[in-house]
DNA sequence: ATGAAAGCGCTAACAG
DNA sequence: CTGTTAGCGCTTTCAT
């Protein structure tokens, strides 16, 4: 016996035939007679031969491997995303290499070194929170590797991507608000680097101006994740600004506010009303449950990764880059009906 | 210019030297001298040279990189297993390639395959509820690749493996509702072929026995999600079986059951008191708050990865398998004081 | 200090 | 119908 898994050449020298004629015995060519194939994929069963998918790669210059920048697996919105990612690419006969940024760019920049080592075919990204300057993806480009953002893209790049429309579903959820009888209402925002953040800000706006309420600065807070949500909450309390709504950039970020109001002895959604944005498993687990925008994680992973491998098979990858819109749609839960 | 990536002949026949040189000094060989090293980087990184590591696992016999199978990724805890697990394996220079099995037996056995075939230098693996036949884990063994199970393992398979006492943190979870006053206790179990739900499941009647309370196989049911903690809430209801307590295998269980006798207004923990299992995003957001076991998922895929590693980078690896058990905790919340 | 050559596992002209 | 040869990108003896 030899050292590692079994090769073509074991084969080959076992049945007195040359690799080539094994190779294509395994790769049914017409060729080959019915009994060599035969006795080939025979003995191959027997020996348990697993094809070399790295010598392919390095052969056909081609991994058959997509790579995913993903900024937090641990949201669901995000492994949503995944699911759809790899559901696509395991009909496509592709595999998928994960890699979290952790929201930090440095941690992003690395991943697309990774990745481009590995010879991805292709790259799906949702950008981190911290990413400000842009030439990593520049470099992606510049190594013929087609790439597709989701969700998080940034202002003024331009390329394949798939989003949903964030203002104005942001600027639904506000509506809904004031529809609801909010008149001073607040927002939570996101980094307004990333061109989600701003339009969700956008919609909002939008929305108060449409009905004629004053945009005012001072109720827009920095804050994107449960512990930001609970100190602006906080923050509103102790200088004691009035407001009877909140529109937050995600949920836990609502979900932070909201218990925290809460502890005051604030009825929601009777004193405030709260809408989220993403809808996960916690919007209906929560207490009350919390109204927000879904923004089809898995249906973006699947779509994101058609467009990828489109571009992937094209004979001529240069034709126009695409932007797919999904819609979201506002779910009415407890913490916003009055 | 030449197609595709920029290769070592490329920088080679530029500077006029052999590709063998330009890998030494690539590599920082002693042999070369200062001055070609420099012209070589300088070139390289003008170039933007990016080493294929294709071809280098190739050369090698060694990718580099780790496989991990997943049954569902949406669940906190696993992913922050996966957090764990790279984050070990990005420090040691590994990559990882996440498969989802979805529970499924057949996606797997295809994972397995895809991981052997890409030469993935080690595995890590949380069976599937679907699993009863294990061949497929002995394929990779005779593969020569080593395996780290980690929390869902399965009985009678000798390997490496990172678990939480499931059956001690049972015990003690059902402990605390009979602390708390409880005497018709139900459990929601989950799959008996996994480890862990038989584990757990004999946690919980360890305790009842310790404490004289009846064992009864009516109070037993099979449930391990939302909507099955929904279900057999609804049986107990309907069936007007009579209990004060429940312990679930896993947390979204014990939330759709809390939801269900909320509904009928059943209060908890005041009628009903609840503990679940592997404590994510959901128990502290629920209301009322859900008591239930951490099973410190970042920690089990940095230990899994570290047992993983080790074994890789053995010389002889023949060395006997490690069980790895971590401490997980009860932690206490509104679900369950009375 | 550098180059030539072989080979990792596989495929694909090109012969025959 | 099957074998020979070359080569994907890189490293590594073995020469020089």
């Amino acid at each position: 016996m030899n050292r590692g898994p079994v090769t073509i050449k074991d084969i080959a020298r076992e049945l007195k035939v040359s690799p080539s004629t094994v190779s294509r015995a395994l790769n049914d060519h017409p060729d080959i007679s019915v009994e060599t194939k035969a006795a080939v994929n025979d003995l191959a069963k027997r020996l348990n031969y697993q094809p070399n998918a790295v010598a392919l790669s390095l052969k056909q210059r081609r991994s058959n491997t997509l790579g995913v920048i993903i900024p937090e697996i641990v949201h669901f919105f995000f492994s949503s995303v995944i699911s759809g990612i790899e559901d696509v690419a395991y009909d496509a006969g592709f595999n998928v290499i994960i890699c979290q940024s952790n929201e930090r760019y440095d941690r992003e920049v690395a991943n697309i070194k990774t990745l481009l080592a590995n010879r991805v075919d292709g790259i799906l990204i949702s950008v981190a929170k911290e990413t400000m300057d842009y030439s990593h993806f520049d470099k992606i480009r510049d190594n013929g590797v087609p790439l597709v953002f989701y969700d998080r893209t940034i202002p003024g790049f331009y390329a394949d991507q798939v989003i949903i429309d964030d203002m104005d579903a942001a600027y639904r959820a506000t509506k809904h608000l004031i529809e609801s009888g909010c008149r001073k209402i607040a927002h939570f925002e996101g980094p307004q680097n990333l061109l989600i953040s701003q339009q969700r800000k956008g919609g909002y706006l939008k929305a108060l101006k449409e009905f004629g309420l004053r945009a005012d600065e001072e109720l827009v807070f920095k804050a994107d994740n449960f512990e930001k949500g609970r100190i602006s909450a906080l923050d509103i309390l102790d200088k004691k600004i009035d407001i009877d709504g909140l529109f937050a950039v995600n949920d836990l970020t609502a979900i932070g506010a909201m218990q925290t109001f809460q502890k005051r002895g604030i009825k929601i959604p009777d004193d405030i009303a709260i809408v989220g944005f993403s809808d996960g498993r916690l919007s209906g687990i929560s207490n009350p449950t919390l109204t927000s925008v879904d923004q089809h994680g898995y249906e973006m992973g699947t779509s994101a990764t058609e467009i990828l491998l489109k571009r992937i098979m094209a004979e001529d990858k240069s034709y126009p880059y695409e932007t797919k819109v999904l819609n979201a749609n506002l779910i009415i839960r407890e913490s916003s009906v009055l």
